[in-house]
DNA sequence: CTGGGATGCTTTTTT
DNA sequence: AGCATCCCAG
């Protein structure tokens, strides 16, 4: 056997971050490791053959944590190991690969040891999690109590409140730094913001729940207290992290915590992809890295692109060269075309949805199915128009970002009723499940809370309850829908196709559009039918919601052939034939929005930045030259004209091809060809008032 | 106390 | 355009 063939592919940087620390068989002294990888780069095929690598020398893929972005990521991560472990040590591998359990997110990892230690951290094991939109309610609820919502000047909203106290968390910065930084209109409020987020995280703690934040929060705090800190990084030998770039200084702490002095310890990104500082990522764990140890972390580079042609990298390089600190690399590919990225002037845009439309339809007939092209948008909303465009041409597409399928009220509805059943401290799950009664409102259902909550546990207080009299009608089918699940009577996922009949008529009077919403429900219980118990459902399904909107759900026809449509921000990581960049105009990419602070911007720039570099072969940045404002009549003519934007500025152009559509506004006046037809609509105007 | 309607303000990206 | 809050009728 050649001990190291299937290496051989690899070329020399990505061998060496292949191979650090590993000598041989049973030989493995890993120190620190860092390794840039440049967009396209085979980022994860490196990560991928380095933990094959590292199980095919001996490790004990059980002590293994692997750290992604996202669960789809991890997903993807442990099909490759095994099939490279399978290839270089037969199907003997898979059983091995099988103990490879610890790869997962940040959140998930974390809910997963702070069940298995809950004890020993005075923690009660079935804690349930809330999502975002959970944590913003309990924050409005205390907002409330606090008597904050009627204060004389105006004080921030929930989302507001939300994203401050997250932030503190997430960045490790005490309140006063984060409210000057980021969010400099609250100052004045520090006083209370200190009161309502001691009183949130009291509220959590009497409940028995934990947001996104606490799951990081209550690791860190573990892996830095000595009496468990030992026995937690003790658990793991190797430690991998991909997408380092977006994690946060709290994300930071729990490594340093769990290898202190880095042995096991890699860690892989881009700076140039550094996107998620909204959400506290901080580019500086990936800059700062190496210096964290002594001796210094080693580097790896890896400039080599496998993705793009030479054009679409030369012109993604040349934007990303005004960026103000970083790495220096140079990506560059052995792609040759003669294609350049297109920078496409369209009217508005409703041309635009236009153009789109009818150039991915010209790629499909060249053979290039519609999944190997995407639409990128910096907002959700922003591919509007295009969507309603696809419907008309009956071009089916999958949305991926902005708002999700869990989000709807109606979904929210019925995971409620399970998660309050799962935890009656859960005062948010109640507050929903409880509302859904006609007849009975926030006042009841305060009380019926308080109930529970006195009594601590669910039915004997719900019993005892006498509802007020318009809700007596509705108070015995809820009682006995509630009996029902306690006991676990029809067993998983028969509970939730219970509270689902119990709900829809509920539905039919709350909602007019009833039908649609149905449907998601139903797509809601084939999701269920993936999961083996309540409690992993409702905990799995918030750590890793279907990442697909609603309005497509629908399971798609996997077989069927179909459009992506995505925000940039869950673009990272993918790839596709042709690109469409919707909207390369400021105002949109950099969004025009708040302070836009030197980092915001270079932030946007970044995210151009890795919309460009999805491409593989072809790429259009669409330049749309009216903007219709929002906030008149629906069809009203106000608008204003967008500029390029400025990431491109003048001394790049030539990296780029120009072209505007249709093709006639391009043409010079008198060369225009003879139009087809020719109906005078201003007769038809003028005859309209006669 | 509940629920419906009017009115005024915010408006990105996501585990 | 959507949501939070306010106001009023049962």
């Amino acid at each position: 056997m050649q001990p190291a063939a299937y290496l051989d592919k690899l070329n020399p940087q990505q061998r060496r971050a292949v191979e650090h620390g590993v000598s041989g068989p049973g030989d493995i002294a890993a120190g620190p490791l860092l390794v840039i990888a440049g967009a396209g780069s085979g980022k994860t095929d490196t990560l991928a053959h380095r933990v094959a690598h590292l199980i095919v020398n001996g490790a004990d893929p059980r002590r293994i944590l692997l750290l992604t972005f996202s669960r789809r990521a991890a997903a993807e991560m442990t099909r490759r190991v095994e099939r490279i472990a399978v290839q270089v040590m037969g199907p003997q591998a898979r059983p091995l690969i099988e103990g490879l359990t610890w790869a997962g997110t940040f959140h998930g990892v974390g809910a997963r040891l702070l069940r298995d230690h809950a004890l020993e951290i005075g923690l009660d094991p079935n804690f349930t999690i809330h999502d975002r939109e959970d944590s913003a309610d309990l924050m409005n609820l205390v907002r409330h109590e606090l008597g904050l919502s009627k204060t004389e000047k105006r004080f921030p909203t929930k989302g507001t409140l939300i994203a401050i106290y997250s932030r503190a968390v997430n960045a490790e910065q005490p309140l006063e730094e984060v409210i000057g930084r980021a969010f400099p209109w609250c100052a004045g409020w520090s006083a209370e913001l200190k009161a309502i987020f001691s009183a949130y995280v009291e509220a959590k703690q009497r409940q028995n729940v934990l947001d996104y934040d606490d799951l990081l929060l209550y690791w860190a705090q573990m892996a830095g207290e000595p009496a468990l800190a030992a026995g937690l990084s003790a658990r793991f030998d190797h430690v991998l992290i991909d997408e380092y770039q977006d994690t946060n200084k709290l994300q930071a702490t729990i490594l340093l915590g769990l290898k202190p002095d880095g042995r096991g310890l890699t860690v892989v990104g881009d700076d140039a992809q550094s996107i998620y500082s909204f959400r506290a990522a901080n580019v500086r764990n990936i800059l700062d890295f190496p210096g964290h140890f002594s001796p210094r972390a080693d580097t790896v580079m890896l400039e080599q692109n496998y993705r793009s042609t030479q054009p679409i990298l030369a012109a993604a390089n040349a934007v990303i060269d005004f960026a103000s600190e970083r790495y220096a690399k140079n990506l560059w590919s052995e792609r040759t075309s003669a294609e350049r990225p297109v920078l496409m002037s369209v009217r508005d845009e409703i041309e635009q949805a236009n153009f789109v439309a009818t150039r991915v339809l010209e790629n499909r007939e060249d053979g290039i199915a519609l999944k190997s092209q995407a639409v990128l948008f910096r907002a959700a909303h922003h591919s509007g128009p295009l969507e309603v465009e696809l419907t008309r041409r009956n071009i089916p597409f999958v949305k991926f970002g902005g708002l999700k399928f869990l989000d709807s009220a109606h979904v929210k509805d019925v995971l409620g009723v399970l998660r309050f059943v799962e935890n009656p401290r859960d005062r948010v799950a109640g507050f929903r499940a409880l509302r859904l009664l006609s007849g009975l409102g926030p006042a009841t259902a305060g009380r019926i809370l308080d109930e529970v909550g006195t009594h601590g546990t669910l039915l004997p207080a719900l019993e005892a309850v006498t509802p007020p009299p318009r809700a007596q009608e509705e108070w015995p089918a809820f009682l006995a829908l509630a009996r029902e699940l306690k006991a676990h009577g029809p067993g998983w996922p028969g509970e939730l196709d219970l509270v689902r009949q119990w709900y829809e008529p509920h539905l039919e009077r709350i909602h007019e559009d009833a039908p649609s919403r149905l449907a998601d429900l139903v797509q809601l219980a084939q999701i269920a039918a993936g999961y083996p118990s309540r409690e992993r459902f409702l905990t799995e399904l918030t750590l890793d919601p279907p990442d697909a909107t609603s309005a497509e759900a629908g399971p798609p026809h996997l077989d069927e052939d179909y459009l992506i449509l995505s925000t940039i921000h869950s673009a990272k990581g993918q790839e596709w034939k042709s690109v469409f960049v919707l909207n390369a105009v400021d105002g949109c990419i950099p969004i025009d929005l708040g302070a836009g602070t030197r980092e915001e911007i270079e932030e946007e720039r970044r995210l151009l930045y890795v919309a460009m570099t999805r491409a593989k072969d072809s790429l259009h940045l669409m330049l749309p030259q009216r903007f219709f404002v929002h906030g008149q009549a629906a069809r009203g003519d106000r608008h204003v004209y967008a500029a390029r934007t400025r990431f491109i500025p003048p001394i790049i152009l030539s990296r780029f091809s120009a072209g505007a559509w249709p093709p006639a506004q391009a043409e010079a006046p008198g060369s225009r060809a003879e139009p087809a037809v020719r109906i005078d609509i201003g007769a038809r105007m003028r005859s309209m008032w006669k």
